[in-house]
DNA sequence: TATACTATTGACAAAATGCATATAGTTTAG
DNA sequence: CTAAACTATATGCATTTTGTCAATAGTATA
């Protein structure tokens, strides 16, 4: 079974998943600020933040880590000595915790236009 | 001046309309919740949702108004007895109150990780 | 030695998005 | 009276984003 898999989705869990999409990169860039890591760690890593392993292809990950990479935000290199297949390793950049301080702004303020939204929905 | 337009933006920034996009179906099935109505009145009523009319083409929403014809949550008539142009005048169905509910439900999910992800940040 | 697990990458198709533009009736300013 | 601005909706297209599959490879274990 290769890991962090799952079979195709409805097209109305898609919407559900796109939620999560939108604090993935956060979420990735919040555990390198806590320590440099691999994105095979960080898959298993990123259930605390509420992705299942079922929901996530393992793929937009490390897709994911390779943009923040070309945007500067974190940086990687090879860990020659670990056991097994070597790791691409990703530590967080300068620019990344000022992105990171970014988004979190931005997400703030998503989380009250969705508050807003709940509570209008409430007094229905 | 052809409302509800804009420029072409960064791409910094289209991450950012991604939250919005994200609440966009919920903030208008909830508007016809509440009345029925039309296209170019709920483009102005998304306002106090935090849609600035810069910040979305109104294409956006007449799509996602069929969209959601298509998918029977709501329906829609012409209304020839307005000034002006016809309206598409919308009206919510029990099938789109139901989804209302699920959509929200949704939402209180993704907020309460993004509080997660929020409050695990501020303990960096 | 076959299977499962660790680990990463690339290609491709499908879906979502942004933007420009077309159409057309009505009101208002000059 | 006529040009400009506003109300109102729709569509096509290019780009971006996403999901999925498949390829590769080293190591541990049954």
């Amino acid at each position: 079974m290769p890991g962090f898999r799952r079979g195709r989705i409805q097209p109305c869990q898609r919407r559900q998943r796109r939620g999560m999409r939108l604090i993935l990169r956060p979420s990735l860039l919040l555990l390198l600020a806590e320590k440099e890591s691999h994105g095979y760690e960080l898959c298993e890593q990123l259930a605390s933040f509420g992705f299942e392993p079922e929901g996530l292809d393992s793929s937009i990950v490390y897709r994911d880590l390779r943009e923040m990479e070309e945007m500067e935000l974190i940086y990687s290199y090879w860990d020659e000595n670990s056991k097994g297949p070597k790791r691409r390793v990703y530590r967080i950049q300068e620019e990344g915790r000022s992105r990171l301080a970014e988004w979190i702004e931005n997400i703030k303020s998503i989380q009250a236009r969705m508050e807003k939204l709940i509570n209008r929905y409430h007094s229905l």
